[in-house]
DNA sequence: GTTTTCACG
DNA sequence: ACGTACGTGAAAACT
């Protein structure tokens, strides 16, 4: 069996990575989108190939002389996006680690030095596997020595092909060799190869199949039967010729290689992981033996027992006097690291009981001179329940807001690792955050905000099983019915839940017109329904359907199986999961209980404060528009929410040039959805979509919108601007979110990232502002004394439990948590209500 | 695991 | 020519 070498085009692997699949981040912020396709990709292939030899060519960054030709020529040159420019040297460091040889020179391009190296093997009796995304490559295969791997993916998946000379001529219609011609005529845009115009792939194919080459093509135009063709390749033959030294590899470089050096060493060593651990590539962990996985975990995992009473007051005594700490609680016991590198473990048991260390890590965190750092510490709270500490600091947090775009900040697997990846990372994270104008809001706000959600978690809410159970059954019902009257009208069974057969019944069967509006097939959605839903009672009976359905599976069934043993569910308040800073709510989500349709509205009767307490609900009237008028400082809008209008109306009165007393429902229907968009991050489309109206409409309701309020026109520029300038979009508080949308090519992902710097400054300012009133209010609670307590939050909505006596406290303190968290130009309004559940209340 | 739908702000 | 209103979480179907 002959040797074999895999060579790889690392700038095209990379590209491939890069733009097919979506950035993506470590914890530390750095992209490895790019990285992780390649290594996936050149992984899979060194499984499936098994080669003796391998190694990877690199464009320099310096201009190619081919390229010099073609900026000569042309003058342009795509630029890289940093995202991507950034992981090249990454990708470098990785296949050093891997012991993997990188191969680039100045002046070679990747194909060349590859092209050279397979002329090599072949001379040397070896064979070559060429992996590249490039179809460029495809020149050098040959019949059974060098072959092409070319990764391509469809509906998800991706597949190497493997193409030797005759797959080539099979799949493109031309040699190899003939590759080289066929570029010289269609070009390729991706490698700046000019081509001849009007010729594309089928004319291209054609006349290499009949011509061969460019040369022997040029003696025959004239009988070239298409004119214009013909005249193309008259007029600008020598871009074929120019396209064509472009297109050609060299396979005889200068270039350095030996076998020696690229001989295939051990790839999946210790090294290797921790580069793959610190970029957090953890789908591809599994290549590695699990003695070196340990090997890393063994490193730190040193904690030693400690149980005498006389060391631990030692230890809590240095701990307060030291500069910093890392700390972390589980089920497992108290992870301590301390500033002179020790590790550190306390069990509870015997004279060390909860109590007692609740009593010592409250005093540390509280009166310590230090900082101690944990990750993590709402979920700790459930088992060391102590109360804030204006010391601790929590560094999920502080990754958080350094980079709220990351789906998954919970790296440390057990306590241990907590705190020790708290201890290790907690001083500079902090700084990064500081030097990123975060400290205070995280101190300020962030922090205290962790010990108020776990106190509001731990509450909960009570909930009445029973009525649960009442209305299930009620539902249940419902759905039955309608599921037998939906049948009838089809004419058959089919599953009402999958749009798939729905969209076949509706669209096909009944020949209702809908058009396809989704990837894989008809768009059954409501409000494609509710259009055609006039004169067809199926329609009807399918939405209705939906939402009973929904109601049951979604709502009330799942709640009740949330309900503990004292009646009340817990919810957990995430407070790193959104990219604007809000909250958000799961298991379960106490935040989108329905209260949009009366029906639905009923559910939340069975939501009950216990014996002796009712419902106080208090919520912002209008907080993001007052916080586009404050932040643009726009006069008129400043202006209407001083004089205390109904801003839709308002607006109306103002885009529809209407006396505020004339203004109609439907006008003020339109204004409300003008105003939506503008928070949204206006466009035509979107507002046309809305309100079935023409694009044109919808433009000229924006034009007069912006003519009315030119304060907001012209901060909602800035916004962008500075957005773009920065890379970041930025709250009133310095909550920032990163805008890496705005430099990628993709026009539509572009006009995205737009729209999303207008919305998140006035999103995240409101959800700001909010917890900073939670934090307040639940302080406030506690220093007047009194048993009411905070237990939800909905965005612009807080519910507290109010003790029998205490409502007209608890209404003051809301009032003035909410209405004075901050001072804007525009008063911050407040509605609240009471009831004796949460559908009275709210 | 991804897509579609729909509940909320 | 592209194909979208911003931010979430959950269930069910589909691949």
């Amino acid at each position: 069996m002959k040797e074999k070498i895999l060579l790889i085009d690392g700038h095209s692997m990379l590209n491939r990575g890069f733009y097919g699949i979506p950035l993506l981040t470590n914890s530390k912020g750095q992209h490895t989108n790019a990285v992780l396709g390649f290594l996936n990709i050149m992984l899979k292939v060194i499984s499936e190939e098994q080669p003796d030899y391998i190694t990877v060519a690199f464009d320099e960054h310096a201009p190619t002389f081919r390229h010099k030709m073609y900026e000569a020529y042309k003058g342009t040159r795509h630029a890289m996006p940093d995202e991507l420019k950034e992981q090249v040297p990454l990708i470098k460091e990785v296949l050093s680690s891997m012991n993997i040889e990188i191969i680039s020179k100045p002046g070679l391009e990747a194909d060349d030095i590859i092209g050279t190296i397979s002329r090599i093997a072949m001379k040397d009796g070896r064979e070559a596997v060429i992996l590249s995304g490039d179809r460029d490559l495809l020149q050098l295969a040959t019949k059974d020595t060098v072959k092409i791997r070319l990764p391509h993916t469809s509906k998800g998946e991706t597949t190497v092909d493997i193409l030797y000379a005759a797959d080539v001529q099979e799949k493109y219609g031309v040699t190899p060799e003939g590759i080289i011609e066929l570029k010289a005529l269609m070009g390729d845009s991706s490698d700046n190869i000019p081509g001849v115009p009007k010729i594309g792939e089928k004319t291209g194919v054609s006349l290499v199949q009949q011509y061969g080459t460019i040369e022997n093509l040029k003696q025959h135009i004239p009988e070239i039967t298409k004119k214009s063709i013909k005249e193309s390749l008259e007029q600008n033959f020598e871009l074929a010729v120019l396209s064509k030294k472009l297109a050609t590899i060299d396979t005889d470089a200068d270039i350095d290689f030996a076998w020696e050096r690229a001989k295939k060493g051990e790839l999946f060593n210790e090294k290797a992981f921790e580069l793959y651990s610190m970029l957090e590539l953890k789908s591809l962990f599994r290549y590695f033996d699990e003695d070196i996985k340990s090997v890393k975990e063994e490193d730190k995992k040193d904690f030693s027992d400690m149980e005498d009473l006389g060391e631990i007051e030692e230890l809590f005594d240095y701990l307060k006097r030291s500069k910093k700490a890392g700390l972390a609680t589980g089920e497992d016991g108290l992870f301590i690291v301390t500033e002179d590198e020790r590790f550190i473990h306390i069990t509870q048991g015997g004279f060390v009981s909860p109590m007692y260390l609740k009593a010592h890590v409250e005093s540390l965190i509280r009166e310590g001179r230090g900082v101690y750092y944990t990750y993590d510490i709402k979920s700790q709270l459930k088992i060391l329940d102590t109360g804030y500490g204006e010391r601790l600091r929590d560094v999920m947090i502080i990754d958080y807001l350094i980079n709220p775009l990351i789906d998954d900040y919970d790296v440390p697997k057990d306590t241990a690792d907590k705190a020790y990846r708290a201890y290790l990372r907690g001083e500079e994270q902090f700084e990064k955050l500081e030097s990123l104008g975060m400290g205070e809001l995280f101190l300020r706000i962030e922090m205290p905000l962790s010990f108020v959600l776990h106190d509001m978690e731990k509450e909960g809410i009570g909930a009445s099983k029973e009525a649960l159970v009442a209305i299930s059954e009620e539902l249940d019902k419902d759905i039955k019915a309608l599921e037998q009257e939906i049948y009838n009208d089809a004419g058959e069974k089919f599953n009402i839940n999958s749009p798939k057969q729905l969209g076949v019944i509706l669209f096909e069967k009944l020949g209702l017109s809908g058009g396809k509006k989704t990837k894989s097939g008809y768009s059954t959605a409501a409000d494609v329904l509710e259009k055609l839903s006039e004169d067809q009672p199926v329609v009807k009976k399918i939405l209705e359907y939906r939402s009973v359905y929904k109601l049951k599976n979604t709502y009330t069934d799942p709640l009740a199986d949330y309900i503990d043993e004292n009646g009340r569910i817990h919810s957990t308040f995430n407070q790193t999961v959104t990219a604007t800073g809000r909250l958000s709510s799961a298991d379960p989500n106490l935040q989108n209980i329905p209260i949009r349709t009366e029906r639905g509205r009923e559910l939340r009767k069975v939501f009950i404060p216990r014996d002796g307490y009712s419902f106080t609900d208090a919520d912002y009237s209008q907080i993001e528009l007052r916080i586009l008028a404050a932040l643009s400082g726009d006069e008129k809008l400043i202006e209407a929410f001083k004089a205390g209008q109904d801003i839709h109306a308002s607006t109306a009165s103002h885009v529809f040039h209407v006396p505020y007393e004339e203004v109609t429902p439907q006008m003020r229907r339109n204004a409300k959805a003008v105003n939506f968009g503008i928070v949204y991050g206006i466009s035509s489309f979107g507002l046309s979509e809305n309100l079935s109206i023409s694009r044109k409409e919808a433009k000229d309701y924006i034009d007069q919108y912006f003519e009315t309020f030119p304060g907001v026109k012209n901060y909602l520029d800035g916004l962008v601007s500075s957005a773009k300038k920065s890379g970041a979009s930025v709250t009133f508080f310095g909550r920032r979110r990163p805008m890496p949308e705005l430099r990628e090519s993709n026009f539509m992902r572009r006009q995205f990232g737009e729209r999303v710097a207008m919305n998140m400054p006035v999103q995240g300012t409101a959800a700001d502002i909010m917890k900073i009133a939670m934090v307040r209010v639940h302080d406030m609670l506690r220093e007047a004394g009194l048993k009411s307590r905070l237990i939800l939050q909905i965005h612009d909505e807080l519910l507290i439990e109010t003790a029998e006596g205490e409502e007209e406290a608890v209404k003051d303190i809301l009032l003035n948590g909410m209405m004075n968290a901050c001072d804007l130009a525009v008063p911050l309004e407040v509605d609240v209500n009471t009831g004796k559940d949460f559908y009275e209340a709210h």
